[in-house]
DNA sequence: TAGTTTTCTTGACCTAGGTCAATTTAAAAC
DNA sequence: GTTTTAAATTGACCTAGGTCAAGAAAACTA
């Protein structure tokens, strides 16, 4: 009964995204009329940059990375949307194209929503559209903090914050790092190299154990001193 | 007649920021009657981390910056408000403090809307509300860019692309630097020195001439080549 | 289970750019 | 003008972390 969970995505979708949350029940009726369900297997892809960016992204299950390839070639990852995350700043206005990669880093359900379909439901949901710039707002306050760190703390500091949060997200000291290593040394902007060595280093000072992707802290407390 | 310019700020307001625009004339009314004028002179502050945030600013004319200080004490810059921009992400939602600071870099005129006003406002106006998703997500998409570019390139190729933008955008190839080279550098995330010395080697390059904060470009397509 | 491919680790090396300090220049205040 | 204060430049130095290369260890595949 695998396909049971597939036919409750779409419901999935409604329930998840904090933008759809205390939604009168009219509009919550329409928007599940307007979403159309994609299975995506682990490594392809939601889109490519060059694809015309006209559609809003909702991973109802599973885990995807968003890159950008840099003029020089090397990939930045821009970020992971997990469960209830979605894609939208680049889709929802404009006749752009899409400037990044998503890929699916698991087996991935998406909801998706044409442009034109949420223009049109956010100007007849005036609380759609307010969620909408909530969400937009946290996800701008994110990124300005996101920057700040990475052009001011080095990247020991940096990789001891991912820990602690990543530690954190999932409620336990002892945990296997959700990413390969190079897609956190992008994501942190720097090497799988540098990576190693840090965590090795961590570890020669007691802040944690590690092994391949199996990480265990120690103490969180030094690990929060690099921060 | 110095006054008379002020005397017009609550109608610019209106006028300069593409959210407002494309309104229906019942909004536009709505906004006039809720948006104050505040002016501050060159060094004030528009607000500090920590005060509550809890009021959309509007710039009417001038400038001022956004920074935030980095947990080691070093600054940031976020970003530079020219005339008809607004700062509001973290204004707009939730019971938010501040975690960055705006100072003015000239004299400088502000139009306000406190937060319960605008999500009012918001609303009751589905125009306005899509507006802002759409400004918000092209501030995303810069933001996403800027992060990719300030961990794959070289300060060198940052500073060129600042460059060229600031030129662009006077219409110049021959203009002042707006910022001092301090705040050029935190914005870059570099140092006033290694701007100085970059600045110096371009120069040498006969890419540009330079003298304090003037710089003539000579070599647009040199410039470019270091991007 | 052996073979193939991908990822991870470690060492050796190097350089971009940060830091500190001393002048020079420019801007503000008086 | 002269004095004070802030900003910019330049030199000397140093280090975080990137690059390249070679093994080791996982992860797939057939």
């Amino acid at each position: 009964m695998v396909k049971l969970a597939h036919e409750h995505t779409n419901e999935d979708c409604l329930k998840l995204v904090t933008i759809f949350q205390s939604l009168p029940e009219k509009d919550l009726k329409r928007v599940s009329e307007i979403v159309s369900e994609h299975h995506f297997r682990g490594g392809e892809f939601l889109y490519h940059a060059g694809d015309s960016a006209d559609t809003l992204m909702i991973v109802a299950h599973g885990q995807a990375k968003v890159y950008q390839i840099a003029a020089n070639g090397k990939e930045q990852m821009i970020r992971i949307l997990q469960t209830g995350d979605f894609d939208g700043e680049a889709a929802l206005f404009e006749n752009n194209d899409r400037n990044s990669f998503a890929q699916a880093l698991m087996d991935t359900d998406v909801c998706m929503i044409s442009r034109t379909d949420f223009q049109q439901l956010m100007t007849d949901s005036p609380k759609l559209a307010v969620n909408m710039v909530n969400a937009f707002g946290q996800r701008i306050t994110q990124l300005e903090q996101q920057n700040t760190e990475v052009t001011t703390s080095s990247v020991e500091s940096r990789l001891a914050s991912y820990l602690l949060e990543t530690s954190a997200g999932l409620n336990d000291e002892r945990f296997t790092l959700p990413l390969k290593k190079k897609d956190i040394a992008t994501y942190l902007g720097t090497t799988p190299e540098t990576i190693s060595r840090k965590l090795t280093k961590m570890s020669d000072d007691n802040l944690l154990e590690n092994k391949g992707l199996k990480v265990k802290i120690l103490d969180s407390d030094g690990l929060s001193m690099l921060v």
